[in-house]
DNA sequence: CTCTTTTCGTTGTAAAAACAACAGACTTAT
DNA sequence: ATAAGTCTGTTGTTTTTACAACGAAAAGAG
């Protein structure tokens, strides 16, 4: 574990927080690690947690599939980033999506109670981390609401329009590359991947954009 | 003021907070109250926010109007619901939504520095509120998620179900009452108003429900 | 390198939603 | 009580999407 502690030290949760004291910490807040092959699940839908999530190497997706076997992609974690911290209060209730490894993972578990309990004594760094926690659910939850504003656009090309603007906004730059395949995109955006294609060349064709597999130009 | 300090008693931000704490909490936070009439906007897109904000009269509507006039409906605020908690991190950008008063209604503000900053000595429930804040936060966290899941269904009949299903288990209850006319249930969905008519008329048709005005059962 | 598997674009058809327009029921204001 | 305005359901048309099926290109395995 004590290989992930730079990746720990440059996470939103552990901002401000030394290498020397992050290190204490693992133990402060029983950290365990866990590794999952691409394809694995972290967490299936209906299950109970009590952690605070971390992602120190791979990929995975936050999704739901529906009875049909529609399957929509909430989200995606990247390392360093965090998951089920929405879960953190006693009273969550079961998750409410799967959590699958899309690339071979490594996840570092921390107790909830042990991070929303003051300690005794070693970590004085505490009060910062509850802090980073609720400033990084907060984002979480302005990135819901991005989310929600995608998926309230009534057809495939406006959502498509929207995406591809955000993503060169938060690249800074015209051109970027996308982090899904083509039924990643559809199933992120709720549509099905064959129109989806279909709207994506009639808009090249329009010369509104060029792509070659995910990279994407804007013009 | 002072004659809302019962509502914020009961809110999920002042849980475990009295009435005479509050009463002290409310100089030391530097509450301020507003009130709006029906129509009036309390915030507009792309302003910035300094205060976490609970409604103790009325109710508001989270929302946001595209370029073509298409309204999206992102949450429903009751009384004693927080709102704006999203945006109390300093770097948090601007606001995405429009938030409007869909009947008279009154609004505290609380500064966001004054909570997060623990005080000097009167408020020894300071810490509570903290607290309650994140798990606040995290509720609300979990509902974006839950409304993503209904975004993303893909039909509008589908998305009538997984609503209405929703809303009698909220009410432990076949029958219930939507807080929403149709327009608005519509905005809400993200589908067309006369469509989405069309299918809860042809859902009734074949049983599966009956409704009047806003008073819906489920069979 | 060859074979297999996955990804992506393309097409045609069927289903669903958006849009527009309107009439009747219900509300609200005067 | 009347008139004006709003809300809701209904219908027909147009646009968009879903679905299914397939071939070519690309990626991966042996």
């Amino acid at each position: 574990m004590k290989k992930y502690i730079p990746v720990l030290k440059n996470t939103k949760l552990f901002a401000g927080v030394g290498e020397e004291e992050l290190a204490l910490m693992l133990g402060c807040l029983q950290a365990r690690l866990c590794t999952y092959k691409k394809g694995e699940y972290v967490f299936k839908q209906g299950e109970r947690l009590g952690n605070i999530t971390v992602l120190t190497e791979g990929k995975l997706h936050i999704q739901s599939d529906d009875y049909w076997g529609n399957r929509s992609i909430i989200n995606v974690v990247n390392v360093g980033e965090m998951f089920g911290e929405a879960y953190a209060a006693p009273d969550s209730g079961d998750i409410l999506n799967d959590v699958v490894a899309v690339e071979d993972s490594a996840v570092i578990f921390f107790d909830v109670k042990k991070i929303l309990t003051v300690c005794s004594s070693a970590c004085k760094f505490h009060s910062t981390v509850v802090q980073n926690l609720f400033f990084a659910i907060s984002e979480k939850n302005r990135n819901l609401v991005r989310k929600l504003g995608l998926m309230a656009k009534r057809t495939t090309r406006e959502k498509l329009i929207s995406y591809l603007s955000e993503e060169a906004k938060k690249n800074n730059n015209g051109t970027f590359d996308i982090p899904f395949n083509r039924q990643q995109l559809a199933d992120f955006l709720s549509v099905d991947r064959s129109a989806m294609s279909n709207e994506l060349c009639k808009m090249r064709d329009e010369g509104l954009l060029v792509f070659k597999k995910n990279k994407f130009t804007l013009l």
